[in-house]
DNA sequence: CTGGATCCAAGACGATACTG
DNA sequence: CAGTATCGTCTTGGATCCAG
């Protein structure tokens, strides 16, 4: 790839060193199940229960905590209507759409390869 | 975003299902230190050495691990040349490389919004 | 110089039970 | 329904030593 890395530390900052903003935010919209929650949120909003059926093998636990990392970092919106029983509602801010439109062709690029890339 | 889940399911395959390809491939490259890798590389040929210094903080033994893993999966080719000292060097493939074309513009994002993101 | 092997700490994660 | 609390497990990852 024709990208030198001065350019890459010009384009992307301090990314190399550690505990930089770039790192933390990497580390969030990466993990694990970050990508598949933002994933289930890309067409739109979604209660708590949904997203706990939609991501398929995620925890309680590790649903919360991920909802309140990306809620923190402003990616993701939480509404919740006094109701009983309760409801809340999650859905991508602005921010979190705006990543999502950079985010996309990535996993589906990984979507497309991935079968030729495990299998061997 | 104007996505539907089919559209994402149909486009990203079954990512939201435990254990698929999709999100085995995902989980390396989107590791904490698989992106710094893969990037790191993205201006080109690397030793070993250079990568140890290159993503600071990483240990030897994350690199050794991350390093087989993606070459594993055939983002990574490494070459070892019968020298005394030893010298090792390690490039994208054509498949990483196409990877980071996909990659690149997810990560610059980040680097631009990640201060707002974070200092709140 | 390039790692492999080993041991150990810390945090991630899952299961379950429980509450507003 | 939408979480929180607690506990126990298990992986991740660091430190160190060692070998080709």
């Amino acid at each position: 790839m024709v990208v030198s890395l001065a350019q890459i530390r010009e384009r992307s900052g301090e990314v190399f060193v550690e505990g930089c903003p770039t790192r933390v935010v990497l580390d969030h919209i990466m993990s694990k199940w970050g990508v598949l929650v933002l994933l289930a949120l890309t067409d739109g909003t979604h209660r708590w229960g949904e997203l706990r059926r939609e991501v398929e093998g995620i925890s309680e636990k590790m649903l919360a905590s991920t909802l309140r990392t990306l809620e923190a970092d402003g990616l993701v919106a939480r509404t919740s209507y006094p109701e009983v029983p309760p409801r809340v509602e999650y859905a991508l801010t602005d921010r979190g759409d705006d990543l999502m439109r950079h985010m996309l062709p990535l996993v589906e690029w990984v979507a497309r390869e991935a079968d030729g890339i495990v299998a061997r």
